[in-house]
DNA sequence: TTCTATTACAACCATTTGGTTGTACGTTAC
DNA sequence: GTAACGTACAACCAAATGGTTGTAATAGAA
């Protein structure tokens, strides 16, 4: 696993891609298998046009990534990248712990 | 812990409201001490309503709770909400990790 | 070659977002 | 009581978002 250093503006654009039910269920399709983008605007009661946008969305979080096969661009979830998502949640709550610890601490002085 | 089902409205106004860098350092803080909301617009750059609207939109996705304490409202953090979106990217990975096993068990199946 | 499927991309539109300023109101301090 | 502080909220604005339709290019099938 390469840790990669993830930018305040690459948080933001991971956040944002997650923001939305259609996108989050692209994500969960495309982890599953590898589809084609034509497959996945199959599946969605909106336009052709409007499901690519959604993968566009996802790809520059890079959340999915695209390869083209023959005519089709088969599009594979990324799941390093909900990792990172992932350890980005647990930084919150190690602050939240760490506040916890101090709580802790200044109950635990000895009154002088 | 409580386990609470959220909505898929839930989930989006979560992962919407953490996909702004204002908003991220504002459950930063609030995480580690419990802040009124004209403390926390002293720390920003930008007006004190513009503030108060980033606070409500957190408040909506209750990742923070907002008490008043006299003529102020202390802003809290509310790790449990952080904890819940946490398990949202878990469920990403489950669904991962269940095609590596289907691949897996593909690959171990016995040349007929 | 010709037809069809898949994608790319531009233009357009309504709504939401993230910011602003201004006003009003309750609470604390003097 | 009055002034200052902290908040609420409305009105406004520019830019981004999430959708649409239409057109063009490319790859595969007939």
């Amino acid at each position: 696993m390469v840790v990669i250093e993830l930018s305040d503006d690459d948080v933001s654009r991971i956040f944002r891609a997650l923001a939305d039910t259609t996108r989050r269920d692209i994500v969960r399709r495309t982890l599953a298998t590898e589809v084609s983008v034509s497959q996945l605007a199959a599946a969605y009661a909106m336009s052709f046009a409007a499901v690519q946008k959604h993968v566009a969305v996802l790809e520059e979080a890079r959340l999915v990534t695209k390869e083209p096969r023959g005519r089709e661009r088969m599009v594979r979830g990324n799941p390093d990248r909900i990792h990172q998502a992932q350890r980005l949640l647990d930084q919150f709550e190690h602050i939240w712990r760490s506040r916890i610890e101090r709580l802790d601490a200044l109950l635990e002085e000895e009154p002088t």
